[in-house]
RNA sequence: GGAGGGAUGGCUGAGUGGACGAAAGCACUGGUCUUGAAAACCAGCGACGGGAGACUGUCCGUGGGUUCGAAUCCCACUCCCUCCGCCA
């Protein structure tokens, strides 16, 4: 959410970043307009209230002194009817307002290229070289059906498509990746591992800014009015929702959770095998921060994401995404993008985005500054990575023209000592 | 799932219709004292909103209700604890 204060003050600036995102300017106009009025009627009932509050206190006075007020309590029962009528009026004002500002994105960082689709992200560095093959290299997923790594056909019979089954050496793989991922970020980037809930409510999926865009993204148990999380970043970063963090920033935070999407409308491209899936595995990073330190955790994050994909030895570029491009909570974003030789294309695993003080503002989470006053933390997460896209190319960048494929060697203690893939048949 | 108990400020905890935004203690901050610290003593110390300001409103788990007036009474819900049942 934004601050409110700053549309009032600077209403032309946040028209203008909302528009260099594509979104709608005019939201602007209507929060104004619900603000004049909700102050004006706040203004009124709260005069009245106070009118109220001193007579009642007269008259508690005056019956203890055994006097006869029930002229006096009629004419504050009046009052009582006027003041919620009014509360009622400022209330729905107050809604409304709720409702518009919950869903105004955003304000693009500075330094967020200005653009309103993918052709404005700017690459802006690339880490190694496409591999070169001296044969065709394969796709993912005819080596996982060389290899019996997975098995969609039968997922889909139990759930349907787009939910992985992994078997074997491949199940093996995922978990693996998982452990790696998150010792690394526990032992040398200094993260806390936290395991939490894989289904979360309303009020979570508001605060961190899932709710009320994304509603038909995400799976719903409306019985008993819980989601399945989409990521990891949003019970990690509702840990403190509506709290005052008591302990030093930065705290950092980090987490293994399948991951739960719908992908409404996202049939047809890209849905072949690993490559978009509506269950998968991630390792998330989340930061809480002191807001003048965020542009630097920031480049920090995207530093720990890079270090997991280097010692994998793979190949990836950085691209910093345009204004159009970023998430709806996000100011500044950073998408990493693995090349796979299978699909002769660059995967997306990882997002390392700056949300400064967005989702802090809807859900609560502040701290102490050093005089002691109470401020909006910023938060930050990055995917540390996410599974399904690194297995791609983990198999695509490792494979062997007689079908095998070699594993990275960091892998090689998380696989029992295995260091290649073979057919067992 | 059943029975009972509970939810109050950073923490512990008092408060059962009126002077209570809330006793007391702890913690914290400032001061006195001290060479310094500790102790003692004094003072301060919730959040959020409206107003240029004086000032003012809201908040005692959440939402409704009763009342001139609700932390306090009534209803519903949520969460926590204890016991019983069930269960990985």
């Amino acid at each position: 959410m934004l601050d409110i204060k700053l549309l009032r003050e600077d209403p032309d600036t946040v028209r203008q970043g909302l528009k260099s995102r594509g979104a709608d300017a005019d939201v602007v106009d209507s929060v104004l307009e619900f603000d004049e009025i909700r102050r004006a009627l706040l203004t009124k009932v709260e005069a009245l209230k106070g009118d109220r509050n001193k007579v009642s206190k007269d008259i508690g006075a005056a019956k203890k002194r055994g006097e006869d007020t029930a002229a006096i309590q009629a004419s504050v029962r009046e009052m009582g009817e006027k003041i919620s009528a009014l509360d009622k009026q400022a209330q729905a004002t107050t809604d409304d307002l709720n409702a518009v500002m919950l869903s105004i994105p955003n304000l693009p960082h500075e330094t967020t290229p200005i653009g309103l689709d993918e052709s404005a992200n700017e690459t802006i560095k690339q880490h190694g070289e496409p591999k070169q093959f001296d044969f065709k290299p394969l796709t993912h997923i005819e080596i996982g059906d060389n290899l019996k790594l997975f098995d969609f056909a039968r997922a889909a019979k139990m759930t349907g498509a787009g939910f992985p089954l992994f078997m074997g050496v491949g199940a093996k793989l995922e978990r693996a990746l998982i452990q790696f991922m998150l010792d690394l970020h526990t032992t040398e980037h200094g993260y806390l591992e936290v395991s939490p809930p894989f289904l979360c409510n309303a009020d979570a999926m508001t605060g961190t800014g899932q709710l009320p865009k994304m509603a038909d993204d995400m799976y719903n148990l409306a019985e008993d009015g819980l989601y399945l999380i989409p990521t990891a970043e949003v019970p990690v970063t509702n840990i403190y929702r509506e709290e005052i963090i008591d302990q030093e920033l930065p705290v950092y935070l980090t987490a293994y959770t399948p991951c739960f999407r719908r992908e409404a409308g996202a049939a047809g491209k890209m849905t072949r095998g690993l490559l978009r899936v509506h269950q998968f595995d991630k390792v998330e990073m989340v930061k809480y921060v002191d807001p003048a330190k965020s542009d630097a955790e920031l480049e920090s994050l995207l530093v720990n994401a890079e270090d997991v994909l280097q010692r994998l030895g793979l190949c990836y570029r950085v691209l910093s995404l345009c204004s159009g491009d970023i998430s709806f909570a996000a100011s500044k974003c950073y998408d990493i993008e693995l090349w796979a030789p299978g699909q002769n294309d660059w995967l997306e695993v990882s997002s390392c985005s700056n949300f400064r003080d967005f989702q802090a503002r809807r859900a609560g989470i502040r701290y102490r500054d050093e005089n002691g006053k109470v401020r909006f933390v910023h938060t930050l997460n990055g995917s540390g990575v996410a599974l399904p896209r690194l297995v791609v190319a983990i198999l695509e960048n490792g494979q062997q023209e007689d079908g095998s494929v070699v594993l990275p060697d960091v892998l090689v203690p998380y696989m029992g000592g295995l260091k290649k893939i073979v057919n067992s048949e």
